[in-house]
DNA sequence: CGTGTTCTTGAAGCCGTTCAATGAAAGTGG
DNA sequence: CCACTTTCATTGAACGGCTTCAAGAACACG
């Protein structure tokens, strides 16, 4: 079996809809994704590597398979390799928060106390390597190192949820979604390489649950966004036309 | 020399103006609170503990005193030992996002890049057990179980700031405000023991930055909830009277 | 082709902000 | 200890951005 981890990854993100005439264009970047370099394996050595081979599964999720859900003990760990996954929170009147999306490369488990805080679904097909949480704990035992890297990664987490506070609680809503397309295309670049084309493969109403929006003012705010050229709205994405502009509104 | 996070927790929170009459009443339940059991000195043996006297340091901070700064070189770690400590990042135009406080036994420091991620300064006179990041690095190489407990803490604080996207993206202002003093009720009541009494060291302005509100708004909201007899507001905090009540706002 | 879901767009209403004035408390220097 | 200054908290009035409600359009799927 090929651990999802060393090969090479795959951004051809679906649509939503299956595929489509454009989709060429949307991934004119994406054909060589070394996941390798920022995925918590760079931090094994040979032996680490051969170690996680033995322990590692690829597994896929179709679009709304649950990955795993807040308050379930965590049986497993996951590494995101392809596709998006949304992770949310639930209210008791069955509102969402949605707390983040997990790129490939992010590193989804490992809670302090063995209940994940969060739900995890799939935003359209999505593949991701799996870890049996027990003996991913004895390797962390057998290479410090990874653990180290996996605080890393949730040290990075934390900094996104800081910056997302800063959007949630200081900004309106132009700059919320101009902060969410800009931040969401640097995410997408440091694993596909730079492009204007933004894939979006959550809906309209987990970006407003995300950004504390309805979806009527995403939705028109985007729409305002296309007519005043910064932004192409295309199927599951956006094409950026005026980054610098979009980067002023973001700031704003 | 003593060091702080061996000795028991001060709890006496200064009123921002020094001591008042009311004073005494406030911190009915702090005579007694051992630090160590939710520190990450419990992570530590005898060895270990030794070890980190040896490099640990009891600074005490005034009021509005920088512990670091957004961006600074992370030259030392914190362990808040009484006190409190605002978390927060500056917007390019001057006005802040409150991330967080820092109550005792909450833990700072130690990002990724060796670059704070976040300023902090003190709430209200505030003392701290400050290690040389150099040699809390070697401690923890000598201690992997300590790595493990500020990956802990680091995930502890992924959740608060979950919790508080929820909060922001989702809540009105009156639920902003008792999911407040609930949690932060909450967070003393492990440090203090439980009491109705929940200091306020930050000013209203802190609150209005952390909860995404205008100091009009929390000054407000507060008055609405006291003049409601859920609370009643002393100086420097209030006195909840009506829990239930309290949680039933927070819960929206 | 029909059905259900998602997205768009309009109109009305409300919550929170902004601006501004007043009041209260703390810090300072005499 | 008192007057002055500064900072912080409270409260009012008016404005505005976002939500809610609702209807229609576009799209996916059987």
């Amino acid at each position: 079996m090929t651990i999802a981890l060393l090969t090479p990854l795959d951004c051809d993100v679906p649509a939503r809809g299956g595929l489509r005439p454009w989709r060429a264009r949307a991934l004119e970047n994406c054909d060589e994704c070394p996941i390798r370099s920022f995925s918590i394996c760079s931090a094994l050595d040979r032996d680490g590597f051969g170690a996680l081979q033995a322990i590692g599964q690829e597994v896929t999720f179709r679009s709304r398979a649950l990955l795993f859900m807040e308050g379930e003990p965590a049986e497993a760990v996951f590494n995101v390799t392809a596709g998006l996954v949304r992770l949310f929170r639930l209210f008791a009147d069955g509102r969402r928060q949605v707390v983040g999306f997990a790129l490939p490369g992010d590193f989804l488990g490992l809670p302090p106390d063995d209940r994940h805080m969060f739900s995890a679904d799939a935003a359209g097909l999505t593949t991701a390597c799996r870890f049996g949480r027990q003996t991913f704990s004895e390797l962390v035992a057998e290479h410090p190192d990874l653990l180290r890297r996996v605080h890393d990664s949730a040290v990075r987490a934390l900094d996104l949820a800081h910056d997302q506070m800063m959007l949630l609680g200081h900004r309106r809503a132009e700059a919320k979604i101009a902060a969410f397309l800009v931040g969401l295309r640097e995410r997408w670049a440091r694993i596909c390489g730079s492009s204007v084309l933004v894939p979006l493969p959550m809906g309209r109403q987990d970006i407003g649950d995300f950004l504390g929006l309805s979806i009527a003012t995403v939705s028109r705010t985007l729409t305002r966004f296309a007519r005043e050229r910064v932004i192409l709205i295309v199927p599951s994405g956006v094409r950026i036309l005026d980054l610098a502009r979009l980067r002023q509104v973001a700031d704003g």
